[in-house]
DNA sequence: AAGACGAAAGTGGTTGA
DNA sequence: TCAACAACTTTCGTCTT
């Protein structure tokens, strides 16, 4: 327990992010979930007897958006209630069960898919519990407000990931889900603004810098070369270049740039790659950076070494 | 021979009339 | 609803190492 400093052991990186609303430590590489249930979920009462348990029990399962009802289902009773009731009231009984059972099948049948899809994308892609949980609950409010309708239920479970995935700023690239979700990338884009506008979500344009930990150890490049990488990001970010640009091309090329200087060269071909771009896009925004923040001569001074 | 560079034409999305 | 527009891609020829 040297220094007490926490490292992912999936692949090792230090850079791992708290998230404590839900008590998760997250590796912001590889997305990994290094450690769930800070938070203590024990119940802190003693049941005696049967009688104790139904007063004292206030509590089912946690509520879950990745379950189709929440954990929160009700059923209309199927114990030994119903022969209590006289045969007016049992009719009622039957005819209210059946309604039930028609009105919440159609949704909970898609959800119950749906939900099933988006966990498999989702553990595929190494996505932290809280990000499964929201995207659930896009689904969910997508569906209840009947937009899956005309779309396939596919791409509609990887524009929620795509969605959540950026509100937890632990963004994914459209590239990403079209590979682990199998549904085309413009699809998925489609699909993405659409239920973010008719949900009303508001959602920030996603930072390049929480692209540069991935792409970096994708590389394998050095921490140095990171947090450089990082430094000269911002420095594009003050000189404005990086509005109305690719978030991931910025990122591309800061990386890019920052690895020539550490002597780590990585072809143009190598970075545009991991960051799902072309090499032309890299090469823009590489001599932007190169004009605007006179890295020119730290990269001469370099050449003579 | 591989990588870097840049020009030209094409694509999909946004914006403003 | 359409056209102009910016960002990005694809393709390809040329230059550099």
């Amino acid at each position: 327990m040297a220094g007490n400093i926490k490292k992912c052991p999936e692949c090792a990186s230090i850079n791992l992010i708290l998230n404590k609303d839900r008590g998760e430590m997250i590796c912001r590489d590889c997305g990994l979930v290094i450690e769930e249930r800070m938070i203590d979920f024990g119940q802190e009462w003693t049941e005696f007897d049967s009688d104790q348990a139904s007063k004292r029990r206030r509590t089912g399962a946690p509520m879950s958006y990745q379950k189709f009802d929440r954990g929160l289902g009700t059923d209309i009773g199927q114990k030994a209630d119903i022969y209590q009731l006289g045969s007016k009231d049992r009719n009622k009984f039957f005819r209210l069960r059946k309604w039930q059972y028609r009105i919440s099948t159609a949704i909970e049948r898609n959800l119950k898919l749906a939900l099933a899809e988006l966990k498999r994308v989702a553990s595929f892609l190494k996505l932290p519990k809280s990000v499964e949980e929201e995207s659930a609950r896009v689904y969910t409010m997508a569906v209840q407000r009947g937009l899956v309708r005309g779309r396939s239920m596919e791409s509609v479970v990887a524009g929620a990931l795509y969605a959540a995935c950026r509100r937890h700023e632990i963004p994914r690239t459209l590239d990403e889900l079209s590979e682990a979700s199998g549904i085309d990338k413009k699809e998925i884009g489609r699909t993405y603004r659409f239920i973010t506008r008719e949900l009303g979500m508001r959602i920030l344009p996603s930072n390049p810098v929480d692209f540069i930990p991935r792409f970096a150890s994708n590389l394998r490049l050095s921490p140095e070369t990171q947090s450089q990488a990082v430094h000269i990001l911002e420095k594009a970010q003050d000189a404005e270049l990086t509005s109305g640009r690719g978030p991931t091309g910025i990122a591309a090329a800061s990386l890019y740039v920052a690895a020539l200087m550490n002597n780590e060269k990585r072809t143009q071909r190598e970075v545009a790659d991991v960051a799902g771009i072309t090499e032309v896009t890299i090469r823009n925004r590489y001599k932007e950076l190169l004009k605007k923040l006179n890295l020119k001569d730290r990269l001469k001074k370099k050449e003579k070494e």
